[in-house]
DNA sequence: TGCGGATATGTCAAATATGACATATACTGC
DNA sequence: GCAGTATATGTCATATTTGACATATCCGCA
């Protein structure tokens, strides 16, 4: 059952230009976008836990606040580059960013 | 001693504006540089491990030899997406992605 | 109600990454 | 020596990503 992941997807903030384009995903896209959500996950978590608002934490990585709003947002036209360069910068360490790879939950098939 | 830091990113085919520039990188950067490092002797290593050779890779990726060479190399146009792109298209599972991401050794100081 | 801070969304010119190509080099086996 | 295969390096037009900005929405609080 593909409708799963194609709804995850779009939760992650990525606007379908068609389901069939989702449904031909690789396994290796859809790793990467599982990826990409973990990631994402993860600075928004440590982003609050420091108490940090998106305009401080774009300060910190020389960008705007809507850019980290667009980060957290699962925005498309943003790089892994720019997630993990966000996730360092609130202040996570390795181990945390470890985690973040971590399956927590499995995609469904 | 900052010295070894340098060395490393040289190694890693980081061509230095100068001395200074790298001595200047904040331990962000510096953890991101690492990470880069560290996915970059992944992919060479599954991509050995797996017996293909770049060409065969460059295909699965959509790219080109060439750019396989450069992201083999730490080519600094070399962007993260492309680098794990590669590294779950040479049959890395998510674990070995994972390992990749521990700091097997750590950079001096 | 309106104010203030935080977050979201859309746009765009400039910066950066991209695949493709040519070409060079290295290492085989002949 | 040469041919074949793998890898490295440089360039470039095109594509994607960028920060910045405007503006909208949300949410307490007075």
């Amino acid at each position: 059952m593909k409708t799963g992941k194609l709804k995850r997807l779009q939760a992650a903030g990525w606007k379908a230009g068609s389901a069939q384009d989702f449904l031909q995903l690789s396994d290796e896209e859809a790793m990467l976008v599982e990826l990409r959500l973990s990631l994402i996950g993860a600075v928004k978590q440590s982003r609050q836990k420091h108490g940090l608002s998106q305009s401080e934490l774009a300060k910190r990585i020389k960008s705007s606040q809507s850019r980290v709003a667009k980060i957290e947002a699962g925005d498309p036209s943003v790089s892994l580059d720019l997630i993990v360069r966000a996730l360092f910068a609130t202040g996570a360490t390795r181990q945390e960013l470890q985690r973040a790879f971590s399956p927590k939950e499995r995609l469904a098939a």
